[in-house]
RNA sequence: GGGCGGUUAGCUCAGCGGCAGAGCAUCGGUCUUACACACCGAGGGCCACAGGUUCGAACCCUGUACCGCCCACCA
């Protein structure tokens, strides 16, 4: 085998998109639903069609794909499902400007063209984000790519409605909703969005008619929405209010209407809000609806589907209503029914998607009742069959379950799935079937097809179950139901994760998924979050452009705190993308540095290198053992944090490994025999053995994180198979554990960086050869460092190191947990000399007071763990010799 | 109005009973033939405040103060 070297630079656009398509070429993305292997599954947050790639997406895309490309590498039959969202009101909203824009108007156009031109929409525009998603790197298998609107999915939405509705869950009635004027639907609760706005309160004077029939002094009523009054059919005061008692059951006129209308008693009022009295306009206010209804009042609409005064508005009819509240306002004023008005302080309801002012209307609408859905979706959770992640998530969800209004499913919009409902206009006999029925079953005439729509989120909610196959019973959905893992953003545990638990239950009998886990939001630098008004949005696909995927992948994942927020910062993805450049360069080190021979393919290989360790352990030099010890904990460090989900703890701990003991102590200590061209092979193989295993295992420990640029790495290093996507994660091996050499290696490091800490602190040229000497008080120090005199020399510069019982007179000393050392450098300043020791004592003396007292409380040695007590023994026993030896070094200082 | 979370190094954040951590920034030194996107060192902390529990608290409990988020029909 012939090897390219890696390329000079870390230039990510090489690579990475021909790394995609060989992958995906191969099939390895591809889930099996015959496999006899363990399998791990994960459907994907549907994004909309009309979406594009946010930093939301980038976050989930790398944790999703960090845990399947894992699993895969564990063995596990991973499916990793991908698809989009209708996405009903986005896609109305993206083509309605299309629409404004070229003068035309769907109303006009008709839903057949409607449709016609959303379905050629949703082919040229829709796979946006799903391309862009491939640049991510995520392992999907696209050969079972799904949309909430396919054949398949649609068959899904009919059979559930059409059961729902057989079983009485689903009812058709009139009540008040929220309207979106602009959107022209009805939308459910949680699809409004209340903000605070400043506002204002109108005190409107409401003439008293007498018995006598003539006005008799007035009541003032206090509203923010004063257009609406021409909608009153009561004004209310409190049962129980004494100001009001005698006017109950009598009249006001309403001004400018110029009706009268009663003066009820009812509970809803607050005595201390405003003067007590509240006007009653039950078609446009959800509370006086109920109000309405308790009092057998009637409901005027004056706004209609547009948010324009109707007929019933007299005068004002046709009018926008806020231009109806300014002019009637006016009128108010000059008439002189004006008491006030008020600077008010409120909330305002808004569509969600498109931000108009949400209007209460009264309409005919399809609900689902969710009381006897909620039950066992409550208990599902409370009994730890899902589990959310972090923990206290199931809080809010118990929190809006155990409150959860009935779900107004119907939409008034064309893009989507229609309710599969028929009405006779002749018997007035409402049909409900999974198929058109031809005429009415009861009296036999013709037919009219509902027009309305379901709510986006009802497919939505059977996402886990209807991509794989149901109602039918395919083999998909045998071997890949319930899914393991969703892994989703807090903004839709209601709107989309309740509502999962609560359908699939409903009707696989089963959970969708056993963990829930939440992450947080990506914000900017300071914490805000991203929006276009403030011009702080960062966009994944211009980061991936400027740094690479990997590097955006592995920034996310380390601040992947489950349930926290992310403030994302081009400083830490610098950061990151050094780190990847690292990887780059210790591998083109590596690769430089082989001969011919090591291409042997599998020599690397666990086996291999067990048997090597078995058949060599006292033979083999100190950093193999200690780095094979790392590689082993790291591994299986990072395979714990995965479990937990703690992406941020994964990532730190293979970051740690690879950076900061793979290049800067590893590398550097093999680093002679790796360059040496006249090294014998004998001495030489077994050294590259051991350095290319642990490089393949850090690589695929890094593969999840990083996949491409591991794959551009593993391809060019000798290696068996024909990925490292499908190579195995690296498991704990007990072969490998090695406490001893890892603590020895230790002393080791720690006398190097005293003695690297002596030369800097006394200002002493790095180039500058010295000769040092060691008196070697601990036990076993003399041979560990004879052992390692080479390595020890090389690393810290020194030309010899000779073993003496005492540090000379007039040379620079040190102390390490190894024993006394000192340079033979004449102190040329002994007054910095001095003070460094004198620091350094005092530091040292008081921690171990802070020990001493800790081990002369009786109660700490009778009460605290013996382990913790022996620990601290231990640590005032070395401290205080420590101490001994610095304040020795200090006497035999030359006096100044 | 209810509920949840945060307050730790200059900055952004981990840690959540037993020696206060990371990245970036700062300071000093090195072009040591993988990497200056690097290397070697250093400095920097009453862990918001006040009580309590404990042998021992950044961590558990109670309260206070700010800051976020979620829910809720007060016109």
């Amino acid at each position: 085998m012939s090897r390219e070297p890696l390329a000079k630079s870390y230039a990510p656009r090489e690579f990475e998109q021909r790394w995609y398509s060989f992958w995906e070429e191969r099939g390895f993305f591809k889930a099996d639903n015959a496999s006899p292997k363990p399998v791990f599954s994960i459907v994907i947050p549907p994004p909309n069609v009309t979406g594009s790639l946010h930093m939301g997406h980038a976050l989930q895309h790398t944790l999703h794909d960090i845990l399947v490309r894992w699993k895969r590498m564990k063995g596990c039959n991973t499916l990793w499902l991908p698809g989009t969202d209708h996405a009903s009101i986005a896609v109305h909203y993206v083509l309605d400007k299309q629409f404004e824009a070229a003068g035309k108007d769907r109303f006009k156009m008709g839903r057949d063209e409607f449709m016609r031109t959303a379905w050629e929409w949703k082919k040229t525009s829709g796979g946006t984000i799903l391309n862009q998603m491939r640049r991510m790197g995520v392992s999907c298998d696209w050969s079972r790519e799904r949309f909430t609107m396919d054949e398949q999915l649609s068959r899904a939405v009919v059979e559930v409605f059409v059961r729902l509705y057989e079983q009485g869950l689903i009812y058709r009635g009139e009540y008040i909703v929220n309207w979106c004027p602009r959107c022209k639907t009805a939308i459910s609760d949680l699809e409004v969005v209340y903000n605070p706005s400043r506002g204002h309160l109108w005190h409107i004077k409401y003439p008293i008619v007498g018995a006598d029939g003539k006005a008799s002094g007035r009541l003032t009523v206090a509203t923010t929405r004063p257009e609406t009054m021409l909608g009153d059919t009561a004004v209310a005061v409190h049962p129980d209010d004494e100001r009001y008692a005698h006017l109950v059951g009598g009249k006001v006129l309403l001004p400018v209407a110029n009706r009268e209308i009663p003066i009820i008693a009812d509970g809803f009022v607050d005595r201390e809000f405003g003067t007590g009295v509240v006007k009653v306009t039950p078609a446009h206010d959800a509370n006086d609806y109920e109000a309405g209804i308790r009092n057998g009042l009637d409901k005027i609409t004056v706004i209609d589907d547009a948010g324009v005064m109707t007929e019933a508005a007299g005068e004002y009819k046709g009018l926008d209503r806020y231009e109806c509240r300014r002019l009637l306002v006016e009128r108010l004023e000059k008439e002189g029914f004006l008491e006030k008005v008020e600077e008010y302080d409120h909330n305002v309801g808004q569509c969600d998607r498109c931000s108009a002012v949400v209007e209460p209307k009264i309409s005919i609408q399809w609900y689902l009742k969710v009381a006897t859905l909620a039950k066992p979706a409550i208990e599902a959770v409370e009994d730890g069959r899902i589990r959310f992640v972090p923990d206290n998530f199931k809080k809010r969800y118990f929190e809006w379950m155990y409150n959860i209004h009935d779900w107004c499913i119907s939409r008034q919009l064309w893009w989507g799935h229609r309710i599969p409902a028929w009405y006779c206009d002749v018997c007035g006999k409402i049909v409900v079937a999974r198929e058109e029925p031809a005429n009415c079953p009861t009296c036999g005439a013709g037919l009219r097809a509902e027009e309305d729509i379901l709510d986006t989120w009802f497919s939505s909610a059977l996402w886990p179950f209807s991509t794989l196959g149901w109602p039918e019973d395919t083999d998909d959905l045998a071997t890949f139901y319930p899914t393991d893992t969703l892994i989703t953003g807090p903004d839709i545990i209601f709107f989309w994760v309740a509502r999962m638990i609560m359908m699939g239950l409903k009707f696989t009998g089963d959970i969708p998924f056993s963990q829930v886990h939440i992450n947080g939001i990506v914000r900017d630098e300071h914490g805000h979050k991203m929006s276009k008004t403030k011009g702080n949005i960062i966009e994944p696909l211009q980061l991936i452009d400027e740094y690479g995927a990997d590097a955006v992948r592995f920034t996310l994942s380390s601040m992947a705190v489950p349930g926290t927020d992310i403030p994302f910062s081009s400083k830490r993805m610098k950061g990151y993308s050094d780190f990847a450049n690292k990887v780059w360069n210790a591998a083109r080190f590596v690769l430089m540095n082989l001969r011919e021979e090591d291409d042997a393919g599998g020599f690397a290989e666990a086996a291999a290198i067990d048997g090597l360790v078995a058949a060599r352990r006292d033979a083999m030099p100190l950093e193999d053992l200690w780095i094979l010890h790392r590689m082993n904990q790291t591994a299986a460090g990072v395979s714990e944090a995965l479990d937990k989900f703690r992406f941020h703890e994964a990532s730190a701990l293979i970051y740690q490994f690879f950076w900061h003991e793979l290049c800067d102590w590893y590398i550097e200590l093999v680093k002679p025999v790796l360059t040496d061209p006249d090294a014998p092979e004998a001495e030489r193989a077994p050294r590259i053995r051991v350095l290319l295993h642990v490089l393949d295992y850090a690589l695929r420990m890094l593969h999840p994180f990083m996949p491409f640029i591991t794959e551009e790495i593993w391809q060019k290093l000798p290696h068996q198979g024909e990925s490292l996507m499908m190579a195995a994660f690296p498991e704990a091996r007990a072969a490998l554990d090695n406490p001893g050499a890892a603590q020895k290696m230790q002393d080791l490091m720690e006398l190097i960086g005293d003695i690297r800490t002596l030369r800097a602190k006394m200002n002493i040229n790095p180039k500058q050869p010295l000769k040092a000497c060691l008196s070697a008080e601990a036990e076993g120090a003399q041979a560990l460092v004879e052992q390692n005199l080479a390595r020890l020399l090389a690393l810290t510069r020194l030309e010899a190191v000779e073993f003496r019982d005492a540090v000379p007179d007039g040379w620079l000393r040190g102390v390490s947990r190894l024993g006394s050392f000192g340079l033979d450098v004449p102190v040329a300043d002994v007054a910095a000399a001095r003070k460094r020791f004198q620091d350094e004592i005092k530091k040292l003396k008081a921690e171990i007071e802070k020990v001493s007292r800790k081990l002369d409380s009786p109660d700490f040695v009778a009460r605290a763990p013996k382990e913790i007590v022996d620990e601290n023994r231990s640590r005032f026993e070395e401290m205080t010799e420590k101490c001994k030896k610095l304040e020795n070094n200090l006497e035999q200082l030359p006096s100044a």
